[in-house]
DNA sequence: ATTTAAATGGAAATGATTTTCATTAACAAA
DNA sequence: TTTGTTAATGAAAATCATTTCCATTTAAAT
């Protein structure tokens, strides 16, 4: 059974330690706060939640824990344009199931799905597999977002 | 055989005109280097292109004329994540073909690629279709971008 | 307990994009 | 063509998310 449900060393201390980064309370908070949001974030919105419990964090501590984050995979950056960007835990880190996105251009509304996603990922896959071969790019991530007007903006329209 | 090839109205006065904007010299300017261009530029890279014909159009222009096109669905604006956008001529405006992109996550090269895009194209009208019903969105448009080490930046790792 | 480099916070800097506002120009109407 | 209305414009200032600086604190190896 993996280790994090409840006390003990968080799944991802092996990892971060594993690559020089040391862990600390800050980086525990932001974490967790990632971890029991499982929904994208914005520096923010972490940072607020982190400084209601520790009031000393700053925004700073927030934006540079989120690019380790990024860095190592652990954590996805998204922009969904409206000049912030958004943060949720990268699938198999935990929680997050693999989802794109539907965003709608007036309101900025992000809904998530997973409908398709099994066909996508295939398809996604063997263009990956075709791109690095032709591009000779280590290809490690991809992103997929549709864009519309939602249900409400429609109707305003 | 469509206008705005050499001399006379160009293809987009019409669309412009009926949404109730004006055709100036400057957005003339800046579709042109749009359409020249044929490649993701940035607005500072229109600016500088536009400044050398016409030196008295300002950089705030460059910026709500793209902010037009992109509403009007004639431009594309996209996040390479170096943290200014890029803009290219959309599909069927003209000369461009639809493409999607391959970014390097360290020097932020960009490789536009259009293999595969058939495949990707016929998933994403599926996807699309069920997506619109099940969410009532009504969608304008997708983003697909792959992220990656390219061949360079893979080396020096 | 000691040591040392990494991590931190707060303030200042950055830099792309927007807003403001007084002036100019597009173009519809006469 | 001249005129009137209103959108479009440039320059400068404002915004605002994100970064950088730097003096101080702290994780964790010894």
């Amino acid at each position: 059974m993996p280790r994090g449900n409840g006390r003990g060393p968080a799944w991802w201390h092996g990892r971060f330690r594993g690559c020089g980064y040391r862990v600390t309370v800050g980086r525990e908070a932001i974490l967790e706060v990632l971890t029991k949001a499982d929904k994208h974030l914005s520096a923010e919105d972490i940072y607020m939640k982190v400084h209601a419990v520790y009031p000393a964090i700053g925004l700073t501590t927030i934006y540079r824990t989120l690019e380790i984050l990024v860095n190592l995979g652990l954590v996805l950056k998204f922009d969904f344009g409206d000049g912030r960007a958004r943060y949720e835990l990268a699938e198999g880190s935990k929680r997050s199931t693999h989802h794109h996105h539907l965003i709608c251009t007036n309101c900025k509304r992000v809904v998530d799905y997973t409908d398709f996603i099994d066909d996508e990922i295939e398809l996604l896959h063997r263009t990956e597999k075709g791109l690095s071969e032709k591009y000779n790019f280590a290809i490690t991530n991809h992103l997929i977002q549709f864009y519309g007007l939602c249900d409400r903006c429609k109707k305003k329209k």
